[in-house]
DNA sequence: CATGTTATTGACTGTGTGACCAACAGTCCA
DNA sequence: TGGACTGTTGGTCACACAGTCAATAACATG
């Protein structure tokens, strides 16, 4: 039998360790982004690999450093989308507020929601935790100063916009996590209602 | 020996199924405020009553059913602390909004956070948090109805009104939750704002 | 080709979980 | 008082989990 096409007991294939680590990882973060972080267990990141559970703790002697980075790969991947490159600070503000808007951040949404619960009963993810909001807030916080700078938002105090954006992202993610739309229409257009609000604009003038 | 000042095992005390089952909802309550609503485990549950598991499992064959009841009773029992009976629209909103902002909240926050999560994976969890969601903007909109009726409000929308100070409350919540105050003072006042915004009224209106 | 390194496995321990069930004992009623 | 009802116990089963370790087999290097 093709040892290459044999279906059964898959022969052992062999990696390089940094690879190997990527690969677990990367399982790791997906369990964590469809499953939820809890679900990160050494059986589940090894049936997805085709691998033993032992193997996963070779690369992880303890359990939670995996979650801990698996977390932390999941939202530096997830937060990329957030924030494009180029634009002005209103088109990107406004490309901000879209992708909470149009439900394609559910999955991170989520994926807040889930580390900020569990944030109580671990203080390593706490931590990692808070980290990851200060990388967030401080993408936010430079888009809204070179706004300012370009006289494109007017004198307000960013900090306080901050805030009130971030608040209003993660109560909006509370509720694209449950599926149902309990809110109404209302609802969908809360983020760039908020930021209009916080940024002193008109209504409307980040649609 | 005197049977009731035996401190060893203490002796079968024999209980009112009614009262029992009061009793165990009520300590699984605790738990789900305390210590989440996933450490409700027979276990967990039995110990804080000085009681063996298999008794919990007799008065609710499925865990599960426990975990929802016991929600349920959870946000309940918290609820009737939001809205106060007397008082003019005004008060009671400012009552509901410095029961926020001041933190007693906290728990509740928690549980809500800990049910929204949990409610990706559990069907009849989703349900009951439907339900418990319904009930409390059901409080909310009579309120505001009530306010707009007595002029208190002027003519707003009290489906979107709602809606927005119900997505500050549960952002608020997500930050709460985790005991830091990432975002400075303008998170304590935040449901203030929102509130004033929402409403039209001039800001410090509410305080 | 031989040898050492190490990635990978398989088997084991201990703990926590929900579920199940036979036996026990408190309470109430005849 | 005696029996029936049932609240309560203690034990067991099956499963999932993290962690440990010796044994194995793939690779690299000489």
């Amino acid at each position: 039998m093709d040892p290459m096409t044999s279906s059964t007991p898959s022969p052992r294939s062999r990696k390089r360790p940094e690879e190997r680590r990527e690969e677990i990882l990367g399982a790791a973060a997906d369990i964590a982004l469809e499953e939820g972080i809890e679900r990160i267990t050494l059986r589940a990141v090894a049936d997805r690999l085709g691998v033993r559970p032992g193997l996963i703790t070779h690369y992880f002697p303890a359990a939670e450093d995996l979650v801990i980075e698996a977390f932390t790969r999941a939202a530096e991947v997830e937060r990329e989308r957030f924030f494009p490159a180029a634009g002005t600070p209103v088109e990107r503000l406004v490309h901000f507020i879209r992708y909470i808007e149009s439900g394609t951040s559910a999955p991170l949404a989520r994926l807040w929601l889930n580390a900020r619960h569990l944030s109580r009963f671990s203080e390593p993810l706490r931590v990692v935790l808070d980290e990851q909001d200060a990388l967030d807030r401080e993408r936010l916080l430079a888009l809204l100063r070179e706004g300012v700078a370009a006289g494109e938002f007017g004198e307000v105090d960013v900090e306080v916009v901050c805030a009130r954006i971030f608040i209003a992202v993660d109560g909006s993610g509370s509720y694209v996590n449950s599926g149902a739309d309990l809110l109404g229409e209302a609802h969908a257009r809360f983020i760039s209602d908020v930021a209009e609000w916080a940024l002193g604009m008109p209504s409307g003038a980040l649609r």
